[in-house]
DNA sequence: TTGTTAAACGGAGGGTGCCTCCGTATCTTC
DNA sequence: GAAGATACGGAGGCACCCTCCGTTTAACAA
């Protein structure tokens, strides 16, 4: 009678929650074992039947999608609140080093990543698009405050990250990748003017000893 | 009686034939209809029984690394033979345009190869050292005779190549490519010296109107 | 040639995962 | 509380994976 001409009823409770349940049980899955882990197993660990996986997730690439879609979003929102944060280069390279366990603990998942964008780069450009801004927000607040130069772009830095982690062949990569991204935060870093020249390509920490 | 104490017989023809019979079987199918294609469609297309496949291959993943390494190994008989070409900065070009139809025709292949060089990087290390090589050879022709600049190494060019080959998102990725080697080609090349010093960074094509 | 034997062949079959379909259960709305 | 929409689960049909073994075939010796 009243105002809902267009029909959009509540979502069921279940559903909603179903849904979760699915996504989340996929993302320890995949990680876990692998990219081309049974469905069924997903299912399972989530406690609903087969039917219910399918019905959310036609494909298994529609899975894919929707949990790597999330896992970029947590990144993003984890940029949201290092902004907060005292240090901004210290925010900065903590969002980096997050970035590498994410990577990590992804496994055979990029690879599968790669086969899945090759088919409608929607998502390649989604994510290119919010991890851009996240690191961007970090970067132009420790540009602001004078503490980084300012002449490296958000997708410089992005590009940067993916290609330090690109290593992912030696079994020690994560370390070097961490290794690398210091370095480079190290360069990104203005010498505070007062000091003497910083020594450029070195591991020398400047001032702060503990951390 | 004579020397043959260590007991090699010589393999059974027929083994030999239908091996060769499921790597081309293979390469076809799993150009055209992607990475995942059914082992059991590359053993009917070879002809023989799906027990056969499986006796010379023993996991899809080694079946997939002898494709990829015989591609590998016709690029690098391809430098070889270019090497007698008459122009060598032309045998160059030819030689990085049969690397983008290669990688075209693999569709999906390069993706499930990424995934399939994560465990055991040996495939990968072998393609690489193979690959510099025939580049090398065909580089070093062009320099030596005083055709292009000689700061170019043999990786970087091969990393530029696999650079310019990873756009791989919109439809006309190939053309790109085609674009792009040209390009860097040109770049590369020693200008005539007897003509004026050619503009450093700009799209213009110096004298040669149409090719 | 013919016989012997190691090697290779093929495909049946047991197992697993994919995905659809539909009777049943549950939630929202009135 | 009743009605109707919506979601649930899992049985079942199908395709593919891979192993196993009885049969066939090629290499070698005599």
């Amino acid at each position: 009678m009243d105002d809902h001409t267009d029909q959009t009823r509540k979502p069921r409770a279940d559903a909603v929650r179903n849904r979760e349940r699915v996504l989340e049980a996929a993302k320890l899955v995949f990680s876990a074992g692998g990219s081309e882990a049974s469905l069924e197993a997903v299912a399972k660990r989530a406690g609903v039947g087969i039917g219910t996986l399918y019905r959310h997730f036609p494909t298994r690439e529609a899975l894919f999608e929707a949990v790597y879609r999330r896992e970029v979003e947590q990144l993003s929102e984890l940029a949201e609140q290092l902004k907060n944060a005292k240090d901004p280069v210290e925010a900065l390279r903590r969002w980096l080093r997050s970035g590498v366990e994410f990577v990590a603990t992804k496994k055979g998942m990029m690879a599968a990543l790669a086969l899945a964008v090759q088919s409608g780069s929607e998502l390649h450009a989604f994510s290119f698009e919010r991890l851009t801004k996240a690191i961007g927000s970090l970067l132009d607040r420790a540009v602001a405050a004078g503490e980084m130069r300012a002449d490296i772009s958000p997708e410089d830095l992005l590009r940067a990250f993916f290609g330090m982690c690109y290593v992912h062949d030696q079994p020690g990569w994560q370390a070097t990748a961490l290794r690398l991204l210091d370095v480079f935060v190290d360069g990104l870093r203005v010498p505070p003017p007062s000091k003497a020249k910083a020594r450029s390509s070195k591991t020398t920490k400047p001032a702060k000893r503990k951390r």
